[in-house]
DNA sequence: GCTATTTAGGTTGTGTGCAATATAATTGTG
DNA sequence: CACAATTATATTGCACACAACCTAAATAGC
């Protein structure tokens, strides 16, 4: 009683990678109101995110890089560069050489940009709230995406 | 003994967003190899997927529309018209107009698209096995993906 | 000290995504 | 049948992603 699975192994609704792409296009969708209200695109909000976050941590100046937002957005400077650009001239975060090595570009946050968090936050939980998946459910799919994420990039996140 | 996450809410680790973002742009990278040895881009490749899936159900080709690529791939015209132009002059698929509707774009496999197909089917096998993932954990977290799909999108695919 | 290498960012070019708009063909309505 | 509304696709413009390349600054050997 063998299933034969040769003729629709690559039907699209069986790969696992259009799962994702829709899912990830989808939820950046559902992203949308929120961010056309704080004026910024997905991929800015989540350099806020990280921004905002080694701002709470108290995370030293000298190591707001450009590289490290790389590093933990898995970003190259090809994107990041002009994005980056794009949120200094809005006023959101700030851009200048570090004196200490040329080579580094810091990167800070300005009251612009720290004045979107409480609004993002208000957002975010308006909009969890709304979603009807439970919490633990949610929670699950995140740890999974993220040990299947360690595997497909063997190196890992620096 | 509440703990205060009031302060980590948005920290980027724990957006399932990110995870998604993270993920879905991760196994896009994965595919490189193939694709590159195809010749063709991600997006590229679902169109095929789908085109291949319609040609072994038979579907009429009247039914090989632009719209029904889009609703699939949720994808819309600004994005498909350009790829598939493009995917045309690589001799993967013919456009024409339908000529009972003449506002109907068909779109059709050439030979050229239906010789990637094995070669397509040998890389996600030989892929699929090096991946030190159970299938049944791939299985379970592609269905967990449908179901926020469908949340996020309350009409859904159609 | 001086060159080779490495490192950090920046630039360029191609290909998506997607909103907004345009256009042409078809359909519905009186 | 004229004409408004709808439908299917195409176009435009902007912002990513990312490969490939470039440049300048720092570091490592010698």
């Amino acid at each position: 009683m063998e299933e034969d699975t040769s003729r629709s192994d690559l039907a699209l609704d069986r790969q696992l990678c259009f799962a994702l792409y829709a899912c990830s296009r989808a939820m950046i969708r559902a992203y949308q109101p929120m961010l056309r209200e704080l004026g910024i695109t997905y991929p800015q909000y989540l350099v806020l995110l990280l921004l905002w976050q080694w701002d709470q941590d108290g995370r030293p100046v000298s190591e707001w890089t450009v590289s490290a937002l790389g590093a933990r957005l898995m970003l190259d400077s090809g994107t990041l560069t002009p994005l980056l650009k794009r949120m200094e001239k809005q006023g959101l975060v700030s851009r200048r050489r570090w004196e200490s090595d040329e080579r580094v570009t810091l990167v800070g946050l300005t009251e612009g940009g720290l004045a979107l968090r409480p609004k993002a936050q208000a957002w975010r939980d308006r909009a969890l709230g709304e979603l009807a998946v439970p919490a633990e459910r949610l929670s699950a799919l995140h740890r999974e995406l993220w040990l299947l994420l360690d595997e497909l990039q063997p190196d890992g996140k620096i």
